[in-house]
DNA sequence: TGTTAGCACTCTCGCTCGTTGAGTGCTAAC
DNA sequence: GTTAGCACTCAACGAGCGAGAGTGCTAACA
């Protein structure tokens, strides 16, 4: 009995094709279908010799031994990897259309990249923004509103936005919140948020002026600082799952479901690769509830110099090629619109 | 044989209790549960005769013979009016914490309702926000930001706040654009949105000066004008359902989330009553597809005069006093948010 | 007249047990 | 090296069966 050492160029076509129809019809694939489907020259019988020694290299496995082969992890791993050498990325236009019609605050982007990506794949997205330490504030300003209210825009160095809707006293009209602005953010801009929160914070205690707006001001300060202290992730798509007969099952589908409510499930699942495309299948993906499941992840460039990631969430079964692309098309439109 | 006429004291108690059993259980009730956990002092016999009578009246349905009795519509019906009417709405402090964190423009607002009802109730909500024909601008102001861009916002008389990031002239410092702000507040408050757009699609067309800053007011304006004068819906906890039995069968589940996604149908089980509740049991729904759901709905005041809606749809059987306990409260704090 | 015990009956649920069919591995011939 | 043929295996499906839950009916009782 000689054992196969390694892959050849036959066997490889026909892993390919295993590959490919089982990412198309989630059924382990036969021999049969094989010899009819994609390789017409050869007979079943070929194929089945060729199978057996894929099964016995560890690309192939046999979910019972009357049914077909189901490609293994090691297969999948091969396959993407070829994929991603030969890759060049292609800047979608599709994409980018998503993005047209608002172009806003950070948060707003991310949320639109994952329901594109999770519109283009069918599949579950998550995008995640790194945080961003050391936000200096760059303008800051009162803009009058009907009835003794105001909104109160701050704006960073990096163009990140928060806004928030304060009482102010009726007394003061357009200009004098202008005035106001101006000599705030003439006090206040280069400096850092915790500067911010940590000076107006001393001051409302002191004095007793107008403390509702530096309150107003201060708090704002901090819900920004700390939510840009730490990475963000959104979701998109997330009921996508069930549209694969992997997650027919409800109780798999919630199991699913309830990693993406975690945070730091989520970011653990993420990060890590410092690579422009990472895939992780199955067991790589570190989470034993996700272990058959796949994550692709592309990184864009932010601002800062930091990466983020977009991702796709699903089946070890995916059409990886397309998800790449998609990622890499949207991925790309981020670095444009976050990046320098 | 005599047949019962109408619904008695006793009757209408075990009614309650098959009710509230199958409500916790999600399984037909038998008699001997109910003599043994409501009734005690009846024996499973006597309960069994009532529950045929209540079977003959409509209240009650078989699913096979020998299984226990599952409440109708009408018993649902019934036990809902009788709630409705004793009701005194309960202002329940802990949906206002919700809101406490983000007081921003409307949207925020609405999105946060649907996920404050949807945690406290574990099941969908959904929130309406009516169309506001005829907005008038209040307020219209220029946030410089870094690089040449500046943020625009848009303040309505009612409250509303719209913002986008435009292009500007790098020439163009904080002060100058307070100055272009204060000119361009002067020349369109009071105006409504459809008049801002036409002003300034005319203007922007024979000039040729900063017509990128005109061109972005334009937009903005066009855009808020197409948003508020269509009824908004949202949806949060959208998956809730997968943890109810009633939806353990992914078709069915996919089926319920796919008429969450159309805004249409989302409209039609919102709308149409003018109480300050309203439950609509299965059928009543109007959809088809929604045909073993109920939609409990709850108005509140919006500024003009119109209503709003908040609401949760789930299985039939819903615990409908605590539903209505929520909605009320969350109704209640966006009534003050959003009233007068 | 209302309540209750008893009993026969019905129907679902879960189990086992053949049957079927897809797909394999092996052998022998080409 | 390839292929036809054949025996073999095992999941999936359906039928058949027993257990259990719950009913309706009848007859006795208060």
């Amino acid at each position: 009995m000689d054992h196969p050492l390694e892959i050849d160029a036959r066997k490889e076509r026909i892993l390919r094709a295993i590959i490919q129809d089982y990412v198309l019809t989630a059924m382990p694939v036969g021999s049969r279908t094989i010899s009819r489907k994609y390789e017409t020259s050869l007979s079943s019988a070929t194929i089945r010799n060729e199978m057996s020694d894929l099964e016995e290299l560890g690309y192939l496995a046999q979910p019972h031994v009357s049914a077909g082969r189901v490609p293994s992890v090691k297969a999948y791993r091969l396959y993407v990897d070829e994929l991603l050498s030969g890759r060049r990325v292609p800047q979608d236009a599709a994409a980018r259309a998503y993005f047209s019609q608002r172009v806003r605050q950070m948060e707003d982007v991310i949320t639109t990249a994952a329901q594109a990506i999770s519109e283009i794949t069918r599949y579950t997205a998550v995008v995640m923004m790194p945080k961003q330490l050391e936000l200096r504030v760059s303008c800051l300003q009162l803009v009058p509103m009907p009835r003794g209210a105001a909104l109160l825009v701050i704006v960073t160095d990096t163009g990140a936005i928060r806004d928030t809707v304060i009482r102010v006293s009726e007394k003061l009209d357009g200009d004098a919140l202008y005035a106001i602005s101006r000599m705030l953010t003439e006090r206040l801009s280069g400096k850092t948020l915790q500067e911010v929160q940590e000076m107006l914070g001393a001051y409302a205690r002191q004095s007793d002026g107008d403390t509702q707006v530096l309150q107003g001001i201060a708090d704002l300060a901090s819900q920004m600082a700390k939510q840009s202290a730490t990475d963000t992730v959104t979701v998109g798509g997330s009921h996508n799952i069930l549209n694969y007969p992997e997650y027919s099952d409800v109780d798999k589908a919630r199991a699913f479901l309830s990693v993406l409510e975690k945070k730091e499930r989520l970011m653990q699942l993420l990060s890590g690769s410092g690579d422009a495309f990472s895939v992780r299948i199955g067991p790589e993906t570190g989470l034993p509830e996700m272990a058959d499941c796949s994550v692709v992840t592309a990184s864009y460039r932010v601002g800062s110099g930091h990466k983020g990631f977009v991702g796709v969430i699903g089946p070890t079964r995916m059409p990886y090629s397309r998800v790449l692309s998609a990622l890499s098309a949207v991925g790309g439109v981020l670095s444009d619109l976050l990046g320098e």
